[in-house]
DNA sequence: CGACTCCTTGACAGCGTTCAACAGTAGTGG
DNA sequence: CCACTACTGTTGAACGCTGTCAAGGAGTCG
């Protein structure tokens, strides 16, 4: 659902290294809900959020769905694919994303510009870091477990906000994490509970933190 | 537990780019259950398995462990890992390596060698897409859809031989499945009983495939 | 206001874990 | 060679966490 573009638009220097390097960007808007490149499509651009988020997910063959990652202000995407993206993106809010094409920054890696190399390495180095402890999530956690991670993670990402304002719904939250939406509820209600952390707000989308150190306690990290 | 280092020694050609790449490794033997590295740990090297099976690890703080991937002939390991390796990896049977200093691999990134870096974001690549549909598995399948994907996965790696030899154990499997032994011995039962495959000599690792397209159903991957 | 979506809560069932027992194998030492 | 032990894998039974099903509240939007 493209609703803007701008070409050839100057990059602020508040971005990263690779975004600086590469010269022409472009900028596009989504509505909450829309695709940006769905799996198994030719990967023809990389994308870095501007503003909002994004979710990437698989899906399998009976339509269960796991997402991968979520992916927020100043996130790069797809720059880890290959030919063809490995999973589908949508945006989970009104997002702003900046892209560029594939092919010109794979030429700058054929020339041999070393800093936009080593760049692209750093950022599929920091996803297949995230997707580890995902793995690890995923695996050996129980429910209130990983909503405990869930929630240290995104806190951290966004910085320690004095109200953490989530862009993702329940069920978002709940594919994320292999669970399912009563599951998460359950367990946001049981930490809050525990005075742990308190909702502000009707929407049950704002969070004000009280005690990081009892929600690491909760959920039992390495 | 080191057995025997050769170093210097030439690269045969069935290798691929990067080992070619590399003048100088060195081979270096490990007894099943001895530890290549340590999460933490300063990351020196990179690996390559010339024999044998590789596991490596997370663990959360309480003990419960985490298999991220297993590792067989011909794969790399620890390209993908920064100052510090990010998990733990161990022999899960004799293993022959050959190793070469990181710095080395670097020193060629900081020269601009096209080929090598190009070698070394595939590897990190090819690492990131199965820790992802790692994720799939487990986030969103049933104990014996994890089973059927992992016996898939593990005969594809191997060249779908006669005889599929497992080189785990059956809590290796599980801690990589975030199962327990006893649902992957249970798993694994019901599959034989179904004629997908049966087990071959006493000590139930060696598998012999019937039918991959009904173990392929079983999976229910995308 | 009514229809819709999102979130929460309760009751219940089922899948997978936990606990336990046992069989088969490998390794060790007499 | 066999006895002994340690380890691995399988199977059974009971429990419990989490999924499923259902209902209801709260906010949003036409």
């Amino acid at each position: 659902m493209l609703i803007r573009v701008e070409t050839a638009k100057a990059v602020p220097n508040q971005l990263n290294e690779l975004a600086r390097q590469d010269a022409l960007w472009s900028e596009l808007k989504y509505r909450c809900g829309s695709t940006l490149f769905r799996e198994a499509e030719p990967a023809d651009y990389v994308y870095q959020i501007r503003e909002g988020a994004v979710r990437t997910y698989k899906r399998l063959s009976d339509g269960r769905r796991q997402i991968g990652a979520f992916h927020l202000a100043g996130d790069m995407l797809a720059v880890e694919n290959c030919e063809t993206h490995r999973c589908t993106a949508e945006a989970i809010v009104d997002t702003t994303v900046w892209f560029a094409k594939r092919r010109r920054l794979f030429a700058r890696l054929a020339k041999g510009d070393i800093p936009v190399a080593n760049h692209v390495r750093e950022l599929v180095t920091r996803t297949l870091e995230r997707a580890e402890n995902h793995i690890l999530v995923l695996g050996r956690q129980k429910s209130l477990e990983k909503v405990a991670a869930f929630l240290l993670e995104l806190d951290r990402r966004l910085k320690q906000p004095d109200v953490m304002v989530l862009p993702m719904r329940r069920c978002d939250i709940a594919d994320y994490l292999g669970m399912t939406v009563e599951s998460v509820s359950r367990a946001l209600s049981s930490l809050q509970e525990e005075r742990i952390f308190s909702f502000k707000g009707s929407a049950h989308r704002e969070i004000v933190l009280h005690d990081r150190s009892k929600l690491a306690q909760r959920a039992t990290l390495a």
